[in-house]
DNA sequence: TTGTCAAGAAGGAATGTTCGTTTTAGTTTG
DNA sequence: CAAACTAAAACGAACATTCCTTCTTGACAA
């Protein structure tokens, strides 16, 4: 299974042939195929494993009360991911989710999982930002939903750039968002 | 070609067919293999043209004097990118971009020429940071290139919820971030 | 202790299919 | 006439999957 994965990872879900992942795992035929039907029901097994890594981060992340500011929200999110379930490196785990989120498109049923649990997520962090406007940290001008988007957009944007280089620390997003969070504007733009 | 992008885009590109291809486009292999030597170079230079809209997108971004402020700026790169070349929606190029971040990982070519452009993308980014210090919008204990970081990884993430859901607006990401930018925020968190 | 046996696990060659690509000969189009 | 294209067949390679064999294990009886 994490062999699988690692193969997935490097390669594709549909560049990876079932002999490179029998190769890496060192299993034959036989022993993957008493397990899982066929490559597509691998292919969902892992993808799930790898979308629920990060469901369950920003879930969790959520849950903390009171919310911290958006950067701590943040750096518990992607830390939480990384740290998930023994992925080799920060950019596996990245690139494991690009493909997850590629697959998306192409099988149906793991579009409306996915589909369902951000949904969810959504929620969760539409009310952390509410908790932001109560407190007076947020402006009351904006609608809830669409800072919880950009806050989580920011998220994804990081595990795509680790997915893209690995050469960027969760402290660099956190002081740039921090940044981003004191600039002096007042009224818009 | 925009068969070809159509494809790829609904499916990925290893799991297109040629024959798929073909039967999108209306044409036959003989047709196709005149102009590419093979799906590979196909899947390069539809690769290629997708990220180049990115790239040109949040290059131009950056030119702009003086900069605009972050929302402003994101909301540019968006709309550039997705009044870009003909694709048929929004969410057809983010899903297309989506694979060819995956697709990153497996193609070196592909690899290092996004490297080296997202080095000259973030390069202008952080000239846009250096100006908003420059004028006092940004706090100066904030190092630069991890704002531009920041502020990308903000509009990829936006792309790649595109990609998945399709139901977002750019005036959305650009209301949550002014929420972001305008937060009450004072030492740090 | 030793031998037997059934069942689960893994091996690995074989299978039929699909794929990318090439080739051929004929057809349209400017 | 020439360039571009069609249609269809054919190719080997690569692929996912199957099927039968072999190995391992643990319970139990002699």
């Amino acid at each position: 299974m994490v062999g699988a994965r690692r193969c997935f990872a490097r390669n594709g879900f549909h560049a990876t042939s079932m002999q490179d992942i029998l190769k890496e795992v060192g299993l034959s035929a036989g022993a993957v195929y008493r397990y899982f039907s066929g490559k597509e029901e691998l292919i969902e097994a892992i993808a799930e494993e790898a979308f629920s890594v990060l469901h369950d981060a920003f879930d969790e992340a959520a849950r903390q009360s009171p919310p911290p500011l958006p950067d701590e929200l943040l750096g518990y999110v992607l830390r939480q991911c990384f740290a998930g379930t023994g992925f080799d490196t920060e950019r596996e785990f990245g690139q494991l989710v690009l493909q997850v989120w590629g697959e998306t498109t192409r099988n149906e049923v793991l579009g409306a999982k996915v589909h369902a649990a951000v949904t969810m997520m959504r929620a969760g962090w539409t009310e952390v930002v509410k908790e932001y406007q109560r407190q007076g940290i947020m402006p009351d001008d904006v609608e809830p939903e669409y800072a919880a988007r950009t806050l989580m957009g920011c998220a994804m944007g990081f595990i795509a750039q680790q997915a893209l280089f690995g050469d960027l620390e969760i402290d660099q997003l956190q002081q740039g968002l921090r940044g981003v969070m004191r600039m002096q504007v007042t009224g818009a733009s």
